[in-house]
DNA sequence: TCATAAATTGTGCTCGAACACAGTAATGCG
DNA sequence: CGCATTACTGTGTTCGAGCACAATTTATGA
């Protein structure tokens, strides 16, 4: 019923624990006859180390380099802070410290920067997002090469071992196809690109392609799949051309977190009657849900993601758990009525 | 930089650890004058005490008491089965052992019978769920009176001070509601419960109630609510008979997971335009799903919720942490191109 | 004043794993 | 044979909290 001990397997055996523990982590000078007695104890009754006092003795502080971009830039990262908090206070038990470094998103040198920075703290290990996929491919060799684990989120970094947390982007473009599909059948439809100040190119086609691959899938649906692709400073003028030019479109899929722009631009033009579909729940996103101009609103759920990131590391770190290579997150759909429990911190 | 033990703070007030662990455990016999300098260092530098030592320490095994609805009889109870083998694996470290004992949720006598069984098992702290009210009530006060933790999830017992995990309903039927809505606005709409053998009657309410709810604030909304209660027994016959007394039907809302029975029907007779919204992820239902017969399901999450419930009781015993008494899940909309990632143990 | 009780404080052991180091047995070699 | 080297095995300390018990100081009463 009790958990066996070393000693426990010692006695077993009719040896002592130092020669127990020899054989645990093959640390050699053990006669070969009674280091299969031991291991053969050890199969036999599952021994599993107390992790308690294995981390007790090691107590070790755990130094752990965060570098995600600054919220104060971009919104949308402030939950991942909050996700971060989470997991810190959940593992408070241990002695687990974070620096935290902050990079500007629309700039590549910045990123390189705080990186630098981040790297003189020594961690031990790194939490990061990735945007920039050159630069952020370089780096993670060079972690690679210092043996430092790195758990990515947000923008995965194929080139790279390092661990990912994110969804499944061309998935979530089929979801906002099949719900702007379900809510809107017979008109055109729009995929709409807002560039960010960032690449997020990859991110965006990906949804794309998803898109494009529902309606492929569908049988009898004769309209068009329009697309139209704005860079952030021209956002309203090329917006409302492209609002005009298209008098048959009945629904428009952005692929960032931008919608609120189309949504603004859809009550000014009394537009409204076209079905919106976007990402993310930031604040003025969910505005237009409330209000009805956005219809439903996918949720990449950076909270959740920079939450696991953390966890697994320090999981990694505390237990010597294994990390996910890649964990691809549920991906919710949010509309005016659900939205709520999902904004809590 | 390093965390602070009890030693720390004994140099610190130069006193002896022993001193220190008094005031800290509130164990009386420290003078008063030293008893505030140790309280004022304690609130000072934050102590925190290394929960691996103290777990070291009180090597107690606990025990759990599981109480739960067999999913032989009702599979919408597997996924359970699987949120608890989570939980456990999680806190492997620890010595938690549980006891699982599954009963027939159509029988409130084995309810009671299972509970004594459990019972006999003297566990610490016991995760149920508690189906039947009236029962339920009375165990629940009983393991009140005897000093025992209880965790309940899916079903709230609103007499009790069991801490509690689950759904908003009343949300969950003006989720229901506004998808109905959305995908389908000119017609009549249906509520309908099928009746399990056990007694879902709040359940079912709360949701109808919210479903209501989101017409009456419906402006402009013309079309009636029609309501239709079916005996399991009697599913096939009175459906069709209510199918075809309302032709001009468009949606329907099945207030539990035998939605699957509304589809089959809609399927053989023809009436697939029917738009349906249900519960519950069970196979059968995602089958109509991604058949496109039913359009979307809400996901109450019993994976997740066995599976908080679970570790809040554990970090409660092991770490001393409060249960929150009280914790609604966000509720997901699931359609064809995400129930996926939700399926997956 | 001194014995004794009461109040307060300090010491030392425990939990289980890890590891350094001491100890013992076996073998080699001149 | 004797001494050294190797091969193996056992002992004891450490980590931090918790608690029993020993030790010390202070208060009380005759």
């Amino acid at each position: 019923m009790k958990k066996y001990t070393i000693k426990d397997i010692a006695q077993l055996a009719g040896v002592s624990k130092g020669t127990v523990d020899r054989v645990i982590h093959n640390r050699g000078n053990v006669a070969k006859d009674v280091e299969q007695k031991v291991r053969a104890l050890l199969e036999e009754i599952n021994y599993q180390p107390n992790l308690l006092a294995r981390n007790l003795k090691n107590n070790k502080i755990f130094n752990i380099g965060v570098l995600i971009p600054d919220p104060e830039i971009d919104a949308y990262w402030a939950v991942c802070i909050d996700g971060i908090n989470s997991a810190l206070a959940e593992f408070s038990a241990f002695d687990v410290r974070i620096n935290t470094f902050l990079y500007d998103p629309t700039d590549t040198a910045d990123f390189l920067i705080r990186n630098e920075h981040m790297l003189e703290t020594s961690p031990d290990v790194i939490l990061m997002v990735p945007l920039f996929y050159k630069e952020a491919t370089s780096v993670l060799q060079h972690y690679q090469s210092l043996n430092i684990q790195v758990g990515t989120f947000n923008n995965q970094i194929t080139s790279s071992s390092a661990s990912f947390i994110g969804q499944d982007l061309y998935q979530s473009g089929r979801i906002a196809a099949k719900l702007l599909h379900s809510i809107s059948k017979n008109g055109d439809m729009a995929i709409i690109h807002i560039d960010e100040k960032y690449k997020n190119a990859v991110h965006m086609q990906e949804k794309e392609k998803g898109f494009k691959s529902y309606y492929a899938d569908l049988e009898g649906f004769e309209s068009s799949i329009l697309k139209c692709k704005i860079k952030y400073v021209e956002t309203e003028d090329k917006l409302r051309d492209f609002l005009n030019a298209h008098p048959n479109l009945e629904g428009i899929f952005v692929t960032n977190s931008k919608a609120y722009h189309v949504a603004r631009l859809l009550e000014a033009e009394h537009k409204t009657h076209i079905k919106l579909v976007g990402y993310d729940l930031i604040s003025q996103n969910v505005n237009y849900l409330n209000s009805g101009t956005i219809d439903f609103l996918i949720h990449q759920n950076p909270r959740q993601q920079a939450y696991l990131g953390l966890k697994y590391l320090i999981e990694h770190l505390v237990f010597d758990k294994q990390i996910p290579e890649k964990f691809l997150l549920p991906i919710d759909i949010i509309n005016s009525e659900n939205v709520t429990p999902f904004l809590r911190p």
